[in-house]
DNA sequence: CCGGTGGTTCGGCCCCGGCCGAACCGTCGG
DNA sequence: CCGACGGTTCGGCCGGGGCCGAACCACCGG
């Protein structure tokens, strides 16, 4: 009867995962790089407050750990997320943190509110627009959530009306619909395969446009005219 | 332009859980109480090969992080994981881990293997016993697979047959259906509401026996039989 | 060819936190 | 009432790692 009996995923190996996001400069760095784009290394340092050099030295560890992904332009080094599954990652890990403290400054409160309006997760939506939408297709039967989360067959049609053809998009072992909890909302919206399609299309369509550098979203008066009309969603709010 | 505009689940909430995780003695703790028991400090401090102080410092911040819950008893903390949130965030995070690595001496090998053929996964079935239920699930469309995770109206008959009455099932906010990685077979098993549900009723009903005081599982005769009639599941290789 | 700038490497500082053993406390059993 | 035992608290040790500034390198522009 040894003591040392492993569990068999080695808990060595989970530390060594949990100890990249365990800092908080690397935290920060990871919830930047949320929104899906490639940053350079000097932009997350100033967004972290961290010396350069500091930062190229947990980036340099973050690429190594297998999170993110680095290319190299001249002399700049951009570095994203790695892929979905790290997305996915730190949104399951940041919906099981506590709830973020209330923001200290005016400006830091309104620029809250626009990410809680409408923002993008990755690579699909989120904020109040992205549960409105879920709720929409969840009560029209486009989704199903009672017995899981899951497109349904009038939901794969809908896609098929919007021009997306869902069983042509590109899915390694990425589900096609998954469930995503929204930090602002903390209530799920539409994720995996479906929500990037959907994403993607309301930018192609011009249903929404970035707000600034931030991930946030402004919805178009196309937008509004499109999300009433295909799914009744209200949009007065956002 | 300050250089702290925070991204919104603040960095240090993630980081400070993260954190929890990210020591080998604490890891190996969390998946020790993956099988979903209730282990005393003692037991998890001999596991880890650690003295009782380390561990019982170890287990006090696990609960003051709200991973864990405890219960005192007479002279005895028993420590469980805090509920089923908890147990997901521990699966997601070993499931992106490292591979671990090949066991080392004979009797792991031979541990490793009952674990690999049935085993259960805090509340829920897992090892090639779970995948063989979730596919033979898909195959007869009880389970919805290609466009998410969810029963079918034929699954939640099928629970039904089986005097399961999956509404009136205990769940808060808890998926009926959910898709966990499975670390052996690196394919997805059932988990969730519906998932803990046939765990229960296979214990229950005798399909299946706990082996030791591992999480590893031994499917009984009869067990066999309800398997290969209910799902048609070749259980040979069991 | 020569600044300006983004990124990296290196050395050194310092603090956090994981570890232990010893002392202590409470419960259980005789 | 007393020993045995599980668990906790405290002090002290020590290593890892996060931070910075300085020096250095590479690319880009004029």
């Amino acid at each position: 009867m040894d003591g040392m009996t492993q569990s068999q995923p080695n808990g060595p190996q989970l530390a060594r995962l949990a100890a990249l996001l365990a800092d908080e400069t690397r935290a920060s760095f990871c919830l930047a790089l949320l929104d899906g784009r490639a940053w350079t290394a000097g932009e997350l340092a100033r967004l972290a407050g961290v010396a350069a050099s500091t930062a190229s030295e947990h980036l340099s560890r973050l690429v190594a750990g297998g999170l993110l992904a680095e290319e190299r332009q001249g002399r700049h080094r951009y570095v994203r997320l790695a892929g979905p599954q790290v997305a996915q990652l730190i949104e399951d890990l940041s919906g099981h943190a506590a709830p973020p403290p209330a923001p200290r400054t005016l400006r830091a409160a309104g620029a809250g509110e626009a990410m809680a309006r409408a923002r993008t997760c990755y690579d699909h939506l989120a904020g109040r627009l992205g549960t409105a939408i879920t709720d929409a297709m969840l009560e029209r039967g486009l989704l199903e959530g009672t017995t899981g989360f899951a497109l349904t067959e009038a939901g794969v049609d809908w896609f098929g009306r919007l021009g997306v053809d869902l069983a042509s998009a590109p899915r390694g072992r990425r589900p096609m619909a998954r469930s995503c909890l929204d930090w602002t909302e903390r209530r799920p919206h539409l994720a995996g395969v479906a929500g990037a399609a959907l994403c993607r299309h309301a930018l192609d369509a011009g249903w929404c446009v970035r707000i600034g550098t931030q991930r946030a979203l402004r919805v178009s008066e196309e937008g509004r005219r499109a999300l009433s009309g295909l799914l009744g969603v209200r949009t007065a709010d956002l």
